[in-house]
DNA sequence: ATGAAAGCGCTAACAT
DNA sequence: ATGTTAGCGCTTTCAT
């Protein structure tokens, strides 16, 4: 593993620079054997140049990283992986590229692997189980030294490819059913007990959970950490699930307004929405058909709005520490490539309940 | 003996198992082979199965498939693209993951590259050189197909390194100087230049363009179009640069108040920001400091918010066709991977002036 | 400290 | 329609 890191960090200081002039109009991509013949030594010196520079004489180093820098040469990761068996490579798959969340997510990833010398790619599975398996199977292709998953949020999961393949695997937010993986993800069954808490302390009582895909785990988290909550206080909880997703809040709001005005079940005094995009939604929606939020009904979410929250505090929500998610996970990640025998861990980060406009009692 | 060899190479990648309870106790990683021999046909037979199915008798084929499913046997990648000498893998550099335009552009370059049948990896420089070139090593290292680029913001670029390796290369967002390669971007200087009218229209007079890298293409033309607009009202354009984060804006801004009630320079009648990221340190710091706007100061900016501006419609801005700007680079990549020698494109998508509140003449 | 040879898992180019 | 052979570019092992 050191050795391993050293050359990789080789590898970043080969190579030459920015600018334009090639000299070669035909460029050719070069190999080991050719930087070797330029060098004057076997192809096994310029191996070890990569490799172990410390085995190799002054003189010869030198030489080397002549021919190296002249021909810009850059070692053929696929014809090393084959060999080694290992790749220096780990990847982050997320369920939504385009969500807040997964990005500062990626960053706290990108911050801990890059920092222990490996490079890091980023797939998105956008929330579908053959994309995510295409994604893994590309990977496990490619021999990625670990991986990081937010899984699809089906019934089914990919998880069995990797761990037929030997892939050491963390998955984040979300848990999965009978596994042995590490697992990093916000504590969202508190989340929806701040927030359910916080509503019924604020004189709340008819509160229904709106959104979330039925079944992944941040989803049954948040619901039932709502659910708990409103049983112990007396009150019958409420919910109508759908996806993460804008429309999801949208779609959900809308029946639920119609509903109120044909008469048949009257608008709730407060709504919990299962991630910020459906609150997002919701809070469009109830614009739209002429409510304001909070006098004619609140609404508090989970995840916070990063620029939408400078530029105007309004929407109570539970925080989850995306970032840290991220660079716990990368760090559970490395001890797991480490030692593949340690303790399976998970690692539940505190959330945050933010209070703001939008669940302000009106009196 | 060769199998002794593998087994050992396999201890390695592996890693010591604790010893205890794993599913497979020789949870091995098959090859070619290993499906052949369970299928009872040669390694090209099962190559095929992966590569050119049709050239398999049904029955051959539906043995070979039950081995590959029993093996759940995933090709490797490594070897493959050593022997191809292409990977099916295409990449996207950004030079920010967090910045919502680039978001953008990654959904529309995945959508475009996943029906063509690549797997995309996406890979964030954090406008920093050093990252970049380190990304694109590990790239061409793996011979990805082809590469899409927005490259980081200082006078001296990489791009050489992937003429050098003869990588496919698209450049989105920011040209490069003297370079042959196919660019996508946003017309922004129409938009600096639609935002000045805007605002000239709107009766200010005393406009400053504030934030952004200085030398960066896209800066050079959002502020060229500022600058052109201006002198062709007869006015003198007036700027600050800085970088395109949120703090830059904060920064500018504070100058720019402390400036005035020190009495050396009188605050501007509008602010036009260099980015979305400028405009909200921009606004969050006028605010703090008892500005109102567009009482007491205008601001415009490029880039909308996606979320923001649906809560709150508040800033006005030029809109980018992010989404589509993904889509082109990657149409255009595609284009170039299958003829190499093709003329040089520069697509320059339309954008969109948006006008809300933030610049609404105050009467 | 350096080199020669073998082989990683796969596919292109020929067989049959 | 299927099989055989010869590498792809690299690192491992075993010499020197």
């Amino acid at each position: 593993m050191g050795n391993n890191m050293r050359a990789f960090r080789r590898c970043q200081a080969v190579g030459s620079d920015a600018g334009g002039g090639h000299r070669h109009a035909t460029s050719q991509v070069s190999n080991v054997g050719d930087v070797a013949k330029r060098a004057g030594v076997s192809v096994m010196t310029v191996s070890r140049f990569f490799n172990d520079p410390s085995k190799l004489a002054d003189d010869t180093y030198q030489r080397v990283k002549h021919a190296v820098d002249e021909l810009r040469y850059v070692p053929n990761a696929s014809a090393r992986s084959l060999t080694r068996g290992r790749s220096d490579t780990l990847a982050l798959v997320v369920a939504d590229v385009g969500h807040p969340f997964f990005m500062s997510v990626a960053r706290g990833v990108e911050d801990e692997t890059q920092a222990a010398g490996y490079t890091l790619f980023l797939g998105n599975s956008n929330e579908t189980l053959a994309r995510e398996k295409r994604y893994l199977q590309a990977l496990i292709g490619r021999r990625v030294d670990g991986v990081i998953l937010a899984p699809t949020h089906g019934k089914r999961h990919n998880v069995g490819l990797l761990k037929r393949h030997d892939v050491p695997t963390v998955l984040i937010d979300r848990r999965l059913p009978n596994h042995e993986l590490d697992v990093v993800r916000g504590d969202t069954f508190q989340g929806g007990r701040l927030l359910t808490e916080h509503l019924l302390a604020e004189g709340y009582a008819d509160i229904v959970f709106v959104g979330g895909y039925p079944g992944v785990s941040s989803l049954v988290d948040r619901l039932g950490g709502y659910e708990r909550t409103m049983r112990e206080a007396g009150l019958e909880p409420r919910s109508v699930l759908g996806s993460y997703h804008q429309t999801s809040g949208e779609r959900i709001v809308k029946a639920m307004i119609a509903d109120a005005r044909n008469g048949s079940t009257s608008l709730p005094e407060a709504i919990i929405a299962a991630n910020n995009m459906v609150a997002l939604g919701a809070l469009l929606t109830l614009r739209r058909h002429g409510l304001r939020v909070p006098d004619d009904i609140a609404v508090a979410g989970f995840d916070d709005f990063e620029i939408a929250s400078q530029l105007d505090p309004f929407l109570t929500v539970v925080r989850q520490p995306a970032y840290d998610v991220g660079r716990e996970a990368a760090r559970l990640l490395l001890d797991r490539i480490q030692d593949s025998g340690r303790p399976r861990e998970e690692k539940v980060l505190p959330v945050d309940l933010v209070v703001r406009r939008s669940t302000r009692r009106p009196r």
